[in-house]
DNA sequence: ACACCTGGTGTACGACGTAAACAGCGCATG
DNA sequence: CATGCGCTGTTTACGTCGTACACCAGGTGT
């Protein structure tokens, strides 16, 4: 049941494909779905993602899909793991090039492909590939005489950070593919919107605005992952570093 | 058409509830549908948040609900603003208290409503109760002489921070509802997945694994968030900052 | 020769969001 | 009081989704 779809699961993403241990007589092959839905979804957006459209674009039936795919599910994992498998491993390096680097490359991924932010959000079964690039970035910050904890926590505030600049961006992608409309004319056409912009109700909002703070941004991802950084070596470098375990689950 | 929808939308949220002006003679109320809604998000996920279901724990028909919400996206935006209602203003106070506390804001209301982020991935129309909170995150560093476009970046960094890690936090909790097994004992159950962990492939992730390092974890929350004020810190402390700005809009 | 597997097809089902037509009620107007 | 209108809730129905299931054609092992 559950279990045993697990396990396939696992399988799926980390065993080699092994179906064509007899012969290559199938003209669709897993990866020729993947990749047609990869393409999908970059075109169209994940939403538009459907078994029928993936099929539809390969030239065959939807139920043909399922001869390669488990499911849905399992094609959105495999979806995610092949992106991942396309990012390239970090160099060698001092522990902020190595970072920098991570996070360059999530972020040039999560250009490359911004629906991976609404497919991780689900309960993905982490593949090889993902898990190859965070090993890596543990590497990073091997060579600091960090508790594992600490290389740990070190990257995944990375990884955080990345994630939450990269979800912004994303949906500004996708409200501008669903609307047709860019990011700057829509927010202009909201007349409606600005009469409720008052300086009693948000000052600091509207001050902001009529000094061009919104109209000139700086770069969320170069801004964010510099400070960042920044405070990583602050935590890097210093003698007494306090530990704050987790203390609850959730 | 899509201009009419979507200043509908503008209305919907923030002007004041303007059905009452005749009699309350109406049984479900838009405040009675969000409500219920919230609940069953809190309760069964957004998965789960259906039409049927939202009527069904409020003993109407399906239909009924549209009597008083336009449809279910702008439902979600009343969600979303509504639980950004529940958040408390912030008091004033020097600029680190100030952003600490709209991140604890931020991060206990995720935590009470982890299907928050997957909401807010949507082309979401921004509320009241938002846009107020975020005004108070503004004027938490307005007093640092700093210019309009930093101190937006200041804020975004710190959310974009939160809304990373709550993403995971929200991950790891729709999984333990879905599966109904703990995040520990999931993976623990995957056998299947540690035999691909080998010393070869994932030298970092088996060593901290060995060494602990994965089972008694950092506060992910306290240990980013500390990090970034402090690379925050470093910024507002220089004496000249350099202005990155945004090059592209994506 | 045969049964069997493998890969692709066609049909069908239940769940979803919601359009449209309809029914009962309270009120303002004759 | 009667009448008709507008608001609230109901019923039915449609199109789309993921996918279970039965089917079929052709290559393979015995």
């Amino acid at each position: 049941m559950k279990q045993s779809d697990r396990d396939r699961s696992v399988r799926l993403l980390w065993e080699p494909d092994a179906q064509t241990a007899r012969e290559p007589k199938a003209a669709l092959t897993r990866a020729r779905v993947v990749d047609a839905a990869i393409k999908v979804a970059d075109a169209e957006g994940v939403d538009a993602l459907t078994m029928r459209r993936v099929a539809e674009t390969l030239g065959f039936t939807t139920m043909s899909l399922y001869r390669h795919v488990p499911g849905k599910s399992e094609l959105l994992d495999l979806m995610v793991d092949a992106v991942w498998g396309e990012t390239e491993h970090a160099p060698a390096g001092p522990w902020r090039e190595g970072l920098e680097f991570f996070a360059r490359q999530m972020w040039s991924m999560y250009r490359a492909h911004p629906w991976m932010l609404q497919l991780t959000t689900s309960r993905r079964m982490p593949g090889p590939h993902a898990m190859t690039r965070q090993d890596a970035a543990y590497a990073a910050v091997s060579e600091l005489g960090l508790r594992s904890e600490e290389i740990v926590a070190v990257v995944t505030t990375v990884a955080h950070f990345v994630d939450g600049v990269g979800r912004t961006m994303a949906d500004r992608v996708r409200s501008e593919r669903e609307t047709g409309v860019s990011e700057e004319d829509w927010w202009n056409g909201r007349e409606a919107l600005w009469e409720h912009f008052t300086p009693d109700r948000l000052p600091m909002m509207t001050h902001i605005w009529n000094s061009g703070g919104f109209e000139r941004p700086l770069d969320e991802f170069e801004f964010g992952l510099a400070r960042v950084l920044d405070g990583l070596a602050v935590f890097i470098d210093a003698e007494d570093r306090p530990l704050v375990r987790r203390e609850t689950c959730l």
